[in-house]
DNA sequence: CGACGGGACGC
DNA sequence: CGACGGGACGC
């Protein structure tokens, strides 16, 4: 309220650029004003003095244009003495006028970071980053507990608050580098699936109420209670006789099937069993709990367990997170305008051979994969993309979109079935869209999926 | 122990 | 037909 009178002046702008000192009561603004120049931009010093005997009460305030300058002077000018004979200074950033608290700002608060960063950075590439802006105590990247993916957030500890606001004042705008808040206060998780809160979020969710729990012609088998261990390594067991290409293109219909490869026993025959591996746990979720019972061929009741590959483990988190997973896994599946009809009792075999192709199957040729551009990368056009009936996930996305080169990100507008496809090269776009625009259908859900020029952000 | 002034209105 | 975001850590 009171701050409101004065809206263009605020002391703590940019936030931690003010310095609290405590001093003998015989130093003065100059000679403050002329130890402290030293490090940076000076906006003001001021002594607090006793209103009547105008005498100094041993406090003064210094005002730098940057937080890294006052972060700066904290180092270096902290405990020196500014004159001979007097006390050691005490040198500290200051509250924030508006925080009300006299308390101590420590070192804790400033020298540790919060950043974005892609989702393929690895604590290295971190700490690669942002070494330059000191030394790094060290790099933490947030990861789904389930899963081990990273959320694309990262954190970096320096050892000297200076370091960590030059990161923050220099680093790529992309990273969207903060202080961090200190560990203990505030610990609202992200992925929460198993909170009941969260969960009626989710159902609320007009974006989400278009991933019905809807069972298709899938076998259902009960339930994921009990022992089951959950992994994305799957083992297909058949009594029948299939094929390779048949195993394939079963448990391809699931998307994010990384491998799958019959067993086969010394003489080049079948042993009826087959390894299936999924990128991510959702989907092998998903596909052992339609797959495990499945009469394929007709007559023919599939055993699909999970295997312990040493990588994932059970937990009851976990476990609810991939219903909700394995439910838009369903969904997509069900909306397939060409899947095959895969249905428990009907007459013909399903899924036609597909010798070894890529997980993502569309009616056009796709050029092989290419990187993605650099997160900071200048994006100079972007592709509007619009799915009916809904969007495919993100990793199948950039599966499609990365391959004409230079993608830098998809991005998929929450809760409406529209996204844009960020592109560094403006001739990556142009390509992506001859081939991908209208009247071309991917085999999943991407049907009808039209795209257009608009300006880059 | 050691925490919050002074100045002052635009094109 | 449609349209422009997001942030938190096993003690």
């Amino acid at each position: 309220m009171e701050d409101a009178f004065r809206p263009s002046t605020d002391l703590d702008d940019p936030p931690n650029s003010r310095l609290f000192l405590v001093t003998s009561k015989s130093i003065t603004e100059d000679m403050i004003r002329e130890q402290f120049s030293l490090y940076g931009e000076i906006q003001d010093v001021w002594v607090v003095k006793d209103k009547q005997t105008k005498e100094s009460k041993g406090v003064s305030f210094v005002k730098f244009t940057k937080s890294s300058e006052a972060c700066t002077a904290m180092e270096e000018m902290h405990g020196k003495c500014l004159v001979e004979g007097t006390k050691p200074i005490k040198v500290f950033i200051a509250q924030a006028r508006s925080s009300g608290s006299h308390r101590d700002v420590e070192d804790e608060e400033l020298t540790r970071i919060f950043v974005m960063i892609p989702k393929t950075f690895t604590e290295d590439d971190l700490k690669d980053t942002f070494k330059e802006y000191g030394d790094i105590e060290y790099c933490i990247i947030v990861k789904n507990k389930t899963t081990g993916e990273s959320k694309g957030l990262g954190y970096v500890r320096y050892h000297k608050p200076s370091q960590a606001a030059t990161a923050i004042e220099n680093c790529e705008k992309t990273y969207r580098a903060i202080l961090a808040e200190p560990r203990n206060k505030t610990p609202a998780p992200d992925n929460d699936y198993f909170s009941p809160a969260r969960a009626e979020h989710v159902q609320g969710d007009p974006g989400m109420t278009s991933y019905p729990f809807v069972d298709s012609g899938f076998h259902t088998r009960g339930d994921m209670r009990g022992t089951d261990i959950i992994t994305r390594c799957l083992m297909m067991s058949s009594r029948a006789s299939v094929t390779q290409d048949q195993v394939y293109s079963l448990f391809d219909l699931i998307p994010g099937m990384d491998y799958c490869e019959m067993q086969q026993d010394s003489y080049g025959f079948s042993t009826g069993q087959a390894m299936i591996r999924y990128n991510n746990l959702g989907s092998a979720v998903y596909a052992k709990n339609k797959l495990d019972g499945f009469e394929y061929p007709p007559g023919n009741r599939l055993v699909v367990t999970h295997v312990d590959d040493g990588q994932d483990r059970r937990s009851p988190v976990g476990r609810m997170a991939m219903q909700l997973v394995a439910a838009q896994m369903m969904s997509i599946v069900c909306n397939a305008p060409s899947a095959p009809p895969l249905r428990k009792t009907s007459a013909g075999y399903p899924p036609p051979a597909v010798p070894q192709s890529p997980r993502v199957q569309t009616d056009v040729a796709l050029p092989p994969l290419q990187k993605l551009a650099p997160s900071d990368s200048r994006v100079k056009e972007r592709l509007f993309v619009v799915f009916k009936p809904l969007p495919l996930p993100m990793d199948v996305l950039e599966d499609v979109f990365c391959r004409f080169g230079s993608l830098v990100e998809v991005f998929l507008v929450p809760g409406r079935n529209v996204g844009y496809m960020k592109y560094a090269e403006r001739k990556s776009a142009d390509d992506a869209m001859a081939t991908l625009h209208e009247g071309h259908r991917t085999r999943d859900d991407l049907s009808d999926m039209t795209s257009n020029m608009t300006e880059p952000t």
